[in-house]
DNA sequence: TGAAATGTTGGGGCG
DNA sequence: ACGCCCCAACATTTC
């Protein structure tokens, strides 16, 4: 009988480097290193498809750096968690925090179940900068706005935790009487539609370090102005490794810092602390990601519309920057930030269809869909967040094209059947001459959709449809 | 981390 | 030389 077992609960933090809980683990006994699927926590955000066949692969990948060690279970983890200490006089249990509203009621049980049957049950953080609890104002009351959130309260609070180093040792338990493997847990689709996703990334720890340090050696330094266009590879596409805790945010956040100062750098921090913004925004408000922040857009005059909505989803609008971002979505599952405010906004705005029908999508095709980011993002893009875009802050399709792909690169990328269009009628096909048309092999309406809607009038119509809130409040 | 409408200014054409 | 108009370029306001 073996009293030094502890488990190490790998939940979002999939990695060994700067990971507090398994290192204060591995520092004091052996380890059982274990993962739950827990499907049935979550309510409607049970994790999305795409996220499913990250989290497959990273599995993968953590299992072969723990040895083939990694024990996986499916099912209510205060169960399978309180008849693994009970089968193995496990001492102890250890994880990293998670802010998810869900989450928090979950492990709350499980820490008083654990501290019931003597067992030590040890939460740190290991997804954050900051704690949202530890970033208040003087009144004690969370920030709303993000640029004082960031630069009063973020800079003044503690200076983040420095990364710490992979154990020296894993400790590395067995159960012995371990069945289910990574494969059992079902995570992959059932029909192939994730080939095209696969070529896209490489998944698990070693390539988020390996892509964090090509990032910050060559590529911050345009990042400030390249971050805007989609074509340019000037953002860094770390956000699905630091969802699933790859990487820590001090690992980014010390790696960027180590270079010289400059605009660049600034902004790449304060791109980091809006995801710890988000992260505080959902830990106060744990109605984020159904309700709105701002009471009076529950009564925002919607449309019901399916059509709309399908077009949308499988970039079919007839917008060609629009179309572009949601087929690099369901191509890649990711999609580039600047484009992610352009089609948000359509939706929401020129569509006017709820903001939950766009967080719904993301959820499930975003590989780096994350409860936070994305309920405070849509949020804020429809106007009814804390620290949102003023609603009449309409994005227009066309001209975002033409200043953020000015050359057309990405956007033809995504649409091939415009490929031959030339630049100057490329975000707005409905105005081309027919002979261009023509000479491009377009046919509006055959091989690529006429527009859903105009962008004019459903512009008006928008701002008409916020005017029916100025009365009320 | 908008875009369109409206206002202002100043240069050039022209009677 | 002058006033007038036009309009681009830029600034401000509004949604």
């Amino acid at each position: 009988m073996n009293k030094d077992i502890i488990i190490h609960w790998f939940r979002q933090d999939l990695r060994l480097q700067d990971n507090p809980s398994l290192y204060e683990a591995a520092n004091n006994g052996l380890v059982l290193h274990i993962y739950i699927l827990d499907d049935n926590s979550a309510d409607e955000h049970c994790m999305g498809a795409a996220s499913r066949w990250w989290l497959h692969h990273s599995l993968q990948s953590l299992n072969k750096s723990l040895k083939g060690k990694l024990a996986v279970y499916v099912g209510d983890p205060k169960k399978i968690i309180v008849d693994l200490v009970q089968e193995h006089n496990v001492h102890a249990v250890y994880w990293n925090r998670c802010y998810e509203p869900w989450r928090i009621v979950r492990d709350k049980k499980i820490k008083k179940v654990l501290q019931a049957h003597n067992t030590d049950a040890q939460s740190f953080n290991g997804s954050l900068l900051w704690e949202p609890w530890q970033v208040l104002k003087k009144d004690d009351t969370p920030y709303k706005v993000f640029t004082p959130y960031y630069r009063n309260g973020c800079i003044h609070a503690a200076v983040p935790r420095q990364p710490l180093p992979k154990p020296k040792r894993l400790g590395l338990y067995e159960t012995g009487t371990h069945q289910l493997s990574i494969d059992d847990l079902k995570l992959l689709p059932t029909i192939a539609w994730d080939k095209s996703l696969a070529s896209h990334w490489k998944i698990g720890e070693m390539a988020a370090s390996k892509k964090l340090e090509k990032f910050t050696a060559n590529r911050l330094d345009n990042y400030k102005q390249g971050r805007n266009f989609p074509a340019l590879n000037s953002v860094s596409r770390l956000s699905p490794h630091l969802h699933f805790g790859e990487i820590s945010p001090n690992q980014a956040w010390y790696a960027a810092k180590n270079n010289e100062e400059s605009d660049d750098l600034d902004h790449f921090l304060s791109e980091m602390a809006w995801r710890e913004f988000s992260h505080s925004l959902l830990y106060h408000f744990p109605e984020l990601p159904r309700k709105n922040l701002q009471s009076k857009f529950d009564n925002f005059p919607w449309l019901e519309n399916k059509e709309y909505l399908r077009s949308w989803q499988t970039g079919q609008t007839g917008h060609p920057l629009v179309d572009a971002g949601m087929r690099e979505l369901w191509q890649t599952g990711y999609m580039h930030n600047r484009v992610r405010m352009v089609v948000g906004s359509f939706l929401v705005k020129n569509l006017l269809l709820h903001w939950h029908h766009g967080e719904k999508w993301f959820w499930d095709c975003l590989l780096d869909a994350d409860l936070a980011n994305n309920s405070a993002s849509w949020q804020w893009i429809a106007g009814c967040g804390a620290d949102a875009a003023p609603y009449f802050r309409v994005f227009n399709p066309s001209t975002q094209g033409q200043k953020f792909d000015p050359e057309g690169e990405y956007t033809r990328r995504f649409i091939p059947e415009l490929k031959e269009l030339p630049n100057k009628y490329l975000f707005n096909p409905w105005d081309a001459p027919e002979e261009i048309l023509l000479k491009a092999g377009v046919v509006l309406g055959e091989n690529y959709p006429k527009p859903i809607v105009d962008l004019k009038s459903s512009r008006v119509r928008a701002l008409d449809a916020f005017q029916t809130l100025k009365n009320q409040e």
